[in-house]
DNA sequence: AAGAGTTTGTGAACGCGTTAACAAAATCGA
DNA sequence: TCGATTTTGTTAACGCGTTCACAAACTCTT
């Protein structure tokens, strides 16, 4: 018997937000913090939506799952309700997060320098290979994978980053849920099997494009249909 | 007045598949590959349903958006599903892309091994910095950015990939189109405008941990109130 | 103080995607 | 040849997400 919307000490409610929702929050965050810079105050939820790319009616439903902190005839306030976005994303705190794999896309992750304005620190890099051990990246001493357990426990981390060829996916993801680790991006081409209370999520940067040329090869075909349609008429 | 399914002299089909489809095929393309490697010959929805990660009602739906190419009683042959899959893709040719920006994330991008085995070639890279441009990266000149036009139209270029900072994404994205570019991916941390009839997909890494973090906290939250409850009660 | 004008928050309709369930079609054994 | 078994292709139900449309609530002007 759980209460919906049950009132915490924070202010946040236990009501679970949906995950479409959750997915662009952070971009609502980041056009605030643009406003923000821009000096601008309040907005109403039409320029709000449109700085996000999305439908008014769907800003204003997102930010209903998380309260009534706007002002009916005036708009929201730019401060307060960033303010409310970055509690309920947990972005008051920093996390920290532990790389594994420091080849190109590793070495990238850790150099990326939107992670930081987002709450996001790169606390660890970690490889399998030898040669990479010891090397500094981006500041950061490479650590061998066996300290992996160390290494998050010490630091309290709960995320880590597979960025390793996909057949060392697997494995790595097993080591990381061993050391404690309780979400995964894998960056690795292929997908990778943990347990229960785990998230994964995956990012694929072949899958993307293939999709792109997916559309890519229709857009052709239908130019050629059409032209062939033109010359059967 | 346009046919559903009006076959093609190629064999394909003039109706649109479903995007949710679209994105899972190249997961079972990869999935084909792996057990072609092994040397399966044939296999059912429900093993190939496994080895992709998803329901197999769900993989036999999205197969049957392609056409009828299992038997049933027996499965589906690997290597011709395997061909079906990759021509309803695209993927019976090699699809070049232009990479703009050729920072840590680009220069990762133009060395990814992925790629290549996916029908995907990096064929361009292009910064807008002096300093960068002239220099070698994975095998490429880098070129300037006012040369975009000619390299997409010398070269026949219909993807573009985005990876410069935020601020440059949206002028980036403008060029593209002007250039001739159809397909986006924009790995800046930013939404670019653009015409239609011009795709553009958005890959946010900051975007990913955030979201990976809102979970982290709600894990801890509700431990939290676990215990919480433990102790009042 | 009251009416006109804004803008939020939300109920309801709609559409897409997922999943279960089953008929159709193939194989296999007797 | 026929019945039993297997597995596909598809229909129908369900659930989630999106969008419309409007009442509620606020400001501003007179």
């Amino acid at each position: 018997m759980t209460l919906l919307r049950s009132p915490r000490l924070d202010g946040s409610t236990s009501r679970d937000i949906p995950d479409a929702t959750v997915a662009r929050l952070p971009v609502y965050l980041r056009a605030l913090n643009a406003l923000a810079e821009q000096g601008v105050m309040s907005c109403a939820s039409n320029e709000l939506a449109e700085q996000a790319g999305v439908n008014p009616a769907k800003l204003r439903k997102d930010l209903s799952y998380l309260g009534s902190y706007g002002t009916r005839g005036v708009g929201y306030d730019v401060e307060y309700l960033r303010y409310q976005i970055a509690r309920e994303m947990g972005q008051t705190q920093d996390w920290d997060v532990v790389i594994v794999g420091v080849g190109n896309l590793g070495s990238a992750l850790s150099a990326y320098q939107g992670f930081s304005t987002r709450g996001i620190r790169v606390a660890a890099l970690v490889d399998a290979d030898p040669q990479r051990v010891g090397t500094v990246v981006s500041g950061i001493t490479v650590s061998p994978l066996d300290e992996l357990d160390e290494i998050v426990a010490d630091r309290d981390i709960s995320i880590g980053v597979i960025a390793t060829p996909g057949t060392a996916a697997q494995e790595v993801a097993e080591r990381l849920v061993a050391a404690g680790i309780t979400s995964i991006l894998n960056f690795a081409p292929a997908l990778v099997q943990v347990p229960d209370g785990v998230d994964v999520r995956k990012v694929d940067l072949s899958i993307e494009l293939q999709i792109l040329a997916y559309h890519e090869q229709r857009k052709a075909s239908a130019d050629k249909t059409s032209t062939d349609k033109a010359a059967t008429a």
